[in-house]
DNA sequence: CCCGGGGGAGAACGTCCGTTCTCCCCCGTG
DNA sequence: CACGGGGGAGAACGGACGTTCTCCCCCGGG
């Protein structure tokens, strides 16, 4: 027998791959149990019911996909690398055979109508992600709006990479993020011009 | 009795209502009788199951949604105040009050892992407003790689929009655009410069 | 007026799924 | 060795759903 946090642990492995791959609602407890090796007894020992592990599932991916993110971005030394390194590590995540898109989305569209508890996870996630880019633009100095165009470029590039199947939507993210990044600075510059320009003529 | 053809067009728009408040599979094919006031059997003369009526469902809203984006486009002058458009018909789509994120994005979340149709449904639309944002960026005469930085904002849009419930996102996208553009113009002028200057070292 | 066919309402059927229950085995304890 | 309890395999149960069928009505044509 399996101790109860290796079982559960499995299970969650398990539901993982099968919800992510195939939608939530194409699974059922039966596979999780046929993947898992856990009998359905104890499943359900586990998690109370199936929607309980589905936001188990959620909560799990959240914090495993984030530290994955944070832990790849702190390998970058400064504060315009480690924002641009954000789209790398996306393109690695694209890269990967079985890449589906965000599973925070995919929740979403199939049980954000339906589960309040799926779509306050999705929103949860999104904006940790969203606060999380902020601090890196609050590093480089760059005014915080930039933090929300980089988030859409972010969600643009995951579900455009998920639906055509490559991940090059990573690499003209990148892109579009450094011309941000420049245009930024450049408006700074023009502004701190014009109010030296103002002080001198008076 | 019905006319086929209204028949055919109430029960296209429960689907519709249906689908995309709730997700696809969510809804039953009862639900879509009761609402669209067709009967089971005469729903199943019309489409021969549910797999069908998704697929009309998609591509109805297919055209329908990408015949509204160029009708309001095309209301716009310049080229560069259309592709700036493209992100105020987006807010308007985001305040409406039931917006739930886009249809294919949902739909494959739910069914792409499962349906091959469906996948390539949603593929086919995203490819067609890619398209279109091509053809709208080749007549500002920047370069093309804008086209998928404009489609990245317009589709991280979309999601945050939907996942956060304001239609913020939009105007931030559009923010975005504004810049980009500018730095491709920028970028235009630079080299043209290089090229001049080059030319007087000679 | 009779007749036939198309259509509406909803029952019926078969399947699937979430959840629980039964039965049996195994293992550790006295 | 006897025994009790936890666990595995899978049957069972109740409900939902996609799809088809039954029954009855209505209406137009002879």
């Amino acid at each position: 027998m399996l101790d109860r946090e290796t079982a559960r642990e499995q299970v969650l492995q398990a539901a993982e791959a099968l919800f992510y791959a195939q939608g939530v609602q194409a699974v059922g407890m039966d596979a999780v149990r046929g993947t898992s090796g856990v009998s359905l007894k104890r499943l359900y020992q586990l998690f109370p019911s199936k929607e309980a592990l589905v936001l188990q599932f959620l909560e799990r991916r959240d914090t495993s996909w984030r530290q994955a993110l944070a832990r790849y971005v702190d390998t970058h030394a400064t504060p315009d690398e480690q924002v641009l390194a954000v789209y790398d590590w996306l393109h690695q995540w694209f890269s990967e055979p079985d890449y589906r898109g965000c599973a925070f989305i995919n929740s979403f569209g199939e049980l954000g109508g339906i589960s309040t508890a799926v779509a306050d996870q999705a929103r949860h996630h999104k904006q940790a992600f969203r606060d999380y880019l902020a601090g890196l633009v609050e590093a480089t100095g760059l005014p915080q709006e930039l933090a929300d165009q980089l988030n859409l470029l972010a969600e643009g590039a995951i579900t455009t990479s998920a639906i055509t199947g490559t991940p090059e939507p990573a690499h003209q993210a990148r892109e579009a993020a450094r011309l941000l990044m420049q245009a930024h600075r450049q408006t700074e510059k023009v502004d701190t011009q014009d109010a030296q320009d103002t002080q001198l003529t008076h």
